[in-house]
DNA sequence: TCTGCCGGGAG
DNA sequence: CTCCCGGCAGA
């Protein structure tokens, strides 16, 4: 659905300065509808393409697509770099549309991707291209791939008030014009050291773990009970140095799509003096599994419980959330994904969309937190397998309750 | 038998 | 604290 719509719009757009061929061909690749967003967008639910991130390329792409065939490899360059002067004007705007887009609906990234079914590889690829290329661990860089896609669709229906991911995505264009190139580092250099609250909705970075665990205590768990004390640790992640090496990972870059729009929804949270935003931007050029992963694996666990609270159809209560929830939308990428990704689709899902109630919820998180007997979902040793320790989440790796497959 | 994780221990 | 692991219980 999205596809076509997308098609439309840039199509419509492109024919005016070159072949639709290109235009459609940057559609379905990129999921850019942008265009047609800007226009028609203002509400949530619309898909976006696969990376806020993104966006910009092919806005900025398309005008000079006549280089380029498939600007979706290096989609995040593009824009800054061949815009032609004229175009400088158009972007502006188009950027400005896109954000306003964004706002409304920040985890949108996915569909188009997922919905290309058709598609040749190639064309599949938008997301999947960039993980693939870079992404020596298939693993992960196919399983975002196709993972995310199921957030976004799962915001659409699930999420009609995402008031917060607004900021979220804002902030992302936000880095990525303000971090461009050179300053990107800059960012990236303060991330390191840093700790960054995966409460969901909450991206706030501070340099002391001490005052993180406060932060995540007092603000999320809530100063009182005991509990939290030792739970902070799973809400927040030592952001380090390793998201910087943007080329070198072999990681895959996917769309930072799920994580950012979980990770950054500063505006409920408060600020501190200490915030730094940086992993935001480094993670929508191009994230490094490595970072990724650990967002995710305390994601899980904090957009979990939430999650399950807010999922209006579903009845599902703490008890029997995954299941339930699960399947269903999980299928959609199941085609392709291993048996790893339910897990991961779960986290996608849950930290993308979440946030605007999680805040609301958060404080009945404590509810579902705790932990159950088995759980069907895979735990970190079944999807990494031994001798992927160093995969593990944190808590399977001590052999405690894995957090980042909760059930 | 494998897996997940509690409870406990070492540093 | 962080990091491990023995050992139990469920599948």
């Amino acid at each position: 659905m999205a596809a076509v719509k997308s098609r439309a719009g840039p199509g419509a757009m492109q024919s005016a300065s070159e072949g639709e061929e290109e235009g459609l061909i940057y559609m379905q690749c990129c999921g850019q509808e942008d265009v047609d967003a800007q226009k028609h967008r203002q509400h949530p639910v619309f898909q976006s393409p696969s990376g806020s991130g993104r966006v910009w390329p092919t806005t900025a792409a398309v005008q000079q697509s006549k280089t380029f065939t498939f600007p979706q490899s290096s989609s995040v360059d593009l824009p800054y770099r061949y815009r032609s002067p004229e175009s400088v004007e158009m972007d502006e705007i188009m950027a400005a549309m896109v954000l306003t887009s964004l706002s409304c609906s920040p985890v949108v990234q996915s569909p188009p991707q997922r919905d290309p079914l058709p598609a040749a590889p190639g064309d599949m690829e938008c997301g999947g291209g960039e993980l693939s290329d870079s992404g020596s661990s298939g693993y992960w860089s196919w399983d975002h791939g196709s993972v995310s896609p199921a957030p976004s669709p799962s915001v659409t229906e699930t999420d009609g008030s995402l008031g917060q991911p607004v900021d979220e995505g804002l902030q992302m264009e936000l880095e990525q014009g303000g971090c461009d190139e050179p300053e990107s580092r800059r960012c990236k250099s303060l991330s390191r050291g840093a700790y960054r609250c995966l409460w969901p909705g909450c991206g706030k970075v501070l340099t002391s773990r001490v005052g993180m665990k406060r932060h995540i205590r007092i603000l999320h768990l809530g100063s009182g009970s005991e509990q939290s004390h030792r739970e902070e640790d799973f809400y927040y992640t030592e952001v380090s140095s390793e998201e910087e090496p943007t080329t070198p990972s072999p990681v895959p870059s996917f769309f930072s799509g799920p994580w950012s729009s979980c990770s950054s929804t500063n505006s409920q949270s408060t600020p501190g003096p200490q915030e730094v935003l940086p992993p935001s931007s480094v993670l929508s050029q191009s994230a490094p599994s490595s970072v990724w992963q650990i967002h995710t694996e305390h994601l899980y666990q904090a957009c979990t419980p939430i999650e399950v609270t807010m999922f209006p159809g579903s009845s599902a209560s703490c008890d029997q959330p995954p299941p339930a929830g699960l399947q269903p939308r999980p299928q959609i990428t199941t085609t392709r994904s291993r048996s790893v990704s339910v897990g991961e689709q779960w986290l996608q899902r849950n930290s993308a969309p979440t946030r605007s109630q999680t805040m609301s919820a958060s404080p009945s998180r404590g509810h579902c937190s705790f932990r159950k007997g088995r759980g069907e979902a895979k735990k970190c040793r079944k999807v990494y397998g031994v001798e992927r320790r160093d995969q593990w989440c944190t808590a399977c790796r001590w052999k405690k309750a894995c957090q980042r497959f909760p059930d």
